[in-house]
DNA sequence: TTCATTGCTTGAGGACATCAACCATCTACC
DNA sequence: GGTAGATGGTTGATGTCCTCAAGCAATGAA
């Protein structure tokens, strides 16, 4: 039987992991509505917002920690809408970085912005909450 | 330009929701491996994870955030595996009640176990820390 | 050169996602 | 009652993602 557990005590590690579950859910519920809107879908968003500088698609696929096959069929569909594009890496011709176009650009500004907008409990905190969430973040999910 | 922010500096809003973003693909990458091991994807976790106790199809959809028609193959997978059984509810023929069998609650209380042993991270934080943690976990994602 | 490695693509098969259409049951209302 | 509408669940079609195995092209080192 869970205690009832008044919102002023500690919660124990087990119900700080759900609660962690609840916001990773959270988090990308609002991230994967805000892909929606522009007819993207998570993965797409999400490799997006990588690029904000060019990659290999070897970096992506283990920034994205997916298959080198799966990054293949994602960048194929960004390439096709016009938001992205393949570059032969002039120094390795192996490699293909995926540069953003202008469009590509201006989606993960829009993206970026409505997400941002979307959680307004993060305008909310002030620089020590900040730098305390960021900490406990960080010590929990240390590195990538 | 990112400034080089030393660490003890407060992040701005937006490179607390970079730092969130991170945090969430650590916790799903976490998770995944975990019910990889397994032989469970991501959803079926989830959804095993969200049956501790019984729950109409219907229920389930919402809390996972997708179609009802999406929920019929999810728990049809779990059914073939033995690990979850559809009952009919007794008040309300129309509705399936989804039911963990024992082998299936014992494989949701070996994945949160060893989803918290892989998040040492949270055994560390002290009492306070972790009020903490969870208040602004609820501030930033409030509600479900 | 030759060989092993690395980066990317392709193809097959399973799992999800979305959407529309469908059946069964329940509820309201005449 | 009996019919209409709403609700819970399933099915089918189509596209995206996921994994794995196989393959090709370019690189780097023996």
């Amino acid at each position: 039987m869970t205690p009832t557990t008044p919102t002023s005590t500690a919660p124990s590690p087990v119900q700080l992991m759900d609660q962690l579950a609840q916001a990773a859910a959270g988090y990308y519920r609002a991230f994967a509505a805000v892909a929606a809107e522009r007819g993207l879908t998570l993965m797409q968003g999400k490799m997006l917002s990588l690029l904000r500088r060019p990659m290999p698609m070897r970096t992506l696929a283990e920034l994205l920690a997916c298959d080198a096959s799966n990054v293949t069929g994602i960048v194929d569909r960004l390439e096709a809408r016009g938001l992205a594009r393949r570059e032969v890496d002039p120094g390795d011709r192996r490699i293909k970085n995926v540069v953003l176009t202008e469009e590509g650009e201006e989606t993960v500004r829009a993206i970026r912005a409505e997400l941002m907008s979307g959680l307004t409990g993060l305008e909310q905190l002030d620089e020590e909450e900040r730098l305390t969430f960021q900490e406990l973040l960080v010590r929990v999910f240390p590195l990538a």
